[in-house]
RNA sequence: GGGUCCGUGGGGUAGUUUGGCUAUCCUUCCAGCUUUGGGAGCUGGUGACCCCAGUUCAAAUCUGGGCGGACCCA
């Protein structure tokens, strides 16, 4: 089997570190529906594990709703279906009988939802109501797809508010970007926050921010977005609630909406030519301990290293012990290529002097962690990964954001223009250039300059890139 | 929406043009021997022509349909 190198061929680097080391499974017969495999699927419930704990301690709570949808309840918010209706999946028989309403299955669940929101709020005082769920939906992609980046069947989460203000529901969404911040923490991703323009606005939304993640090959993946409904959704839907001077008025609404392509987006990012590159936080062994062995004193080693793989596990460590009867090369080489942060050897030396010696996966370093000292050691120097994850992450994406003052300099990569906001200029550079409007960066609107497009003086600025 | 190409063990492939022997090789997996501080070696073994129909003495190979997949253009 050829190696793929990640810098010649990203595309097909990634196909190959997905498959070939068990995150995912595209052999099912099914275009966009993937097979999660334990190693996959752990590090995905990892990942739940950091959301569930972000939005708990938040006051959200999680809730599930059924995944059939009946057709006439879909249909209420006209913005809403237009946006989804051609990739929409359908029940229309149940055994041999036509259904009279057909069945969708959500693509998302705000038309599951909304009409139990409506019979659950009454009054101010049922607000704000603040839930999430982690299910799956679904999304009838006629494009390419590609494993945990363009799905068909999404494991996604969902977070749903409704609010008696619309500052209210404003709060709620920089509270939605705290969380990011908090969940990106433990995949050591950088982020950034756009307002996406009104032509590409989730559907029924007034408007957009998306969390967007710059990839190695200059393209820039979505990982989350977060829409603020003003009443959009609660008028058609009839959640309204009874102010306290005893007037009816309609909810104000927000979702944020994240998914797998967090665990894409962590693969992109920190995997290298060897394969995965798994943050400390996330990743489903955390250190592996190894016997090294060596002729007549591999029972005691082996000892040893059960004793250390014990203490590690005991002190909630994530720790596998690979006492295979293959040689230690072999499996240096298969968890480097799973992206295990730690690796714990323990031979004879070690046994003798009580040590035991760790390698580094992100950088390769070798470390003496001494016996008395095991736990914390090794913690330490997880710790220490992370943080040189994040650190050599951030480094990486600023070298990817550049200035573009006319058409020909958008190139691979974050450009940022000036623009004067219409959209015939916006679409103008898609058609142009390739790469699109991801919207207005957070933080960064200062001076003017001249409209890449049309020359007109203006005080905006936006970012430019190749959407993955 | 329009077009092109492809489907052979778990993965990667040869063979298809010009129908014909026990379907090739690498890898994975299993067993034994052997070995163990960076992917060991040897021997043996399991395992495949996407499905249906047709043409033919004979189909992985040709024809039609279906299913699945990849790509290009709007």
């Amino acid at each position: 089997m050829v190696r793929v190198k990640k810098e010649e061929n990203f595309s097909d680097w990634y196909n190959e570190v997905v498959e070939e080391n068990g995150l995912t499974d595209k052999r099912y017969p099914i275009k966009g529906m993937n097979v999660w495999p334990p190693y996959g699927w752990k590090t995905m419930l990892l990942i739940d594990a950091i959301v569930r704990r972000e939005f708990d301690s938040r006051g959200h709570d999680e809730v599930n709703f059924p995944l059939l949808i009946p057709e006439d309840q879909f249909e209420k918010e006209k913005e809403h279906i237009k946006g989804f209706d051609s990739q929409v999946f359908w029940v229309t028989k149940a055994g041999d009988n036509e259904l009279d309403i057909r069945l969708l299955l959500r693509p998302t669940s705000e038309t599951a939802m909304y009409p139990l929101f409506a019979t659950w709020i009454r009054s101010h005082a049922d607000l704000p109501l603040r839930i999430y769920q982690i299910v799956n939906t679904f999304r009838y992609e006629t494009k390419q797809t590609r494993a945990f980046i363009r799905v068909r069947e999404i494991h996604f989460i969902e977070g749903h508010t409704c609010h008696a203000t619309f500052e209210d529901a404003e709060r709620q969404i920089n509270e939605d970007i705290e969380i990011m911040r908090d969940i990106a923490k433990g995949l050591c991703l950088p982020f950034r926050i756009h307002t996406r323009p009104d032509w590409d606005k989730f559907p029924g939304a007034f408007y957009t921010k998306a969390i967007d993640t710059l990839l190695p090959d200059g393209r820039t993946l979505q990982i989350a977005s977060i829409h603020q409904y003003r009443s959009n959704f609660a008028v058609p839907y009839g959640i309204y609630f009874e102010e306290e001077d005893g007037t009816r008025k309609p909810v104000f609404q927000t979702t944020f909406g994240l998914s797998e392509r967090m665990l894409g987006a962590v693969v992109a990012v920190h995997g290298d030519d060897m394969g995965l590159v798994m943050p400390p936080p996330i990743a489903p062994v955390q250190a592996v301990v190894v016997p090294v062995p060596v002729k007549g004193e591999a029972g005691s080693i082996g000892g040893e290293a059960e004793k250390v793989w014990k203490r590690l596990s005991a002190a909630g460590v994530r720790a596998r012990l690979d006492s295979r009867d293959i040689r230690p090369g072999n499996k240096y080489y298969e968890w480097e290529r799973k992206g295990v942060p730690l690796r714990i050897e323990v031979g004879r030396r070690e046994a003798a002097e009580k040590f035991v010696t760790a390698v580094r996966r992100d950088s390769g370093e070798k470390s003496r962690i001494d016996g008395a000292s095991l736990e914390d050691g090794v913690k330490e120097l997880l710790d220490e990964i992370s943080d040189s994850l994040r650190r050599r992450a951030a480094e990486k994406e600023k070298l990817l954001e550049k200035e573009a003052a006319a058409l020909a300099d958008i190139g691979p990569g974050l450009n940022m223009v000036w623009w004067c906001g219409s959209e015939e200029c916006g679409k103008g550079i898609d058609e142009k250039t390739g790469s699109s409007i991801l919207g207005i960066p957070e933080g960064k609107q200062e001076g003017s300059g001249r409209c890449i497009v049309c020359g007109k003086e203006t005080g905006t600025r936006a970012a430019v890139s190749r959407p993955m």
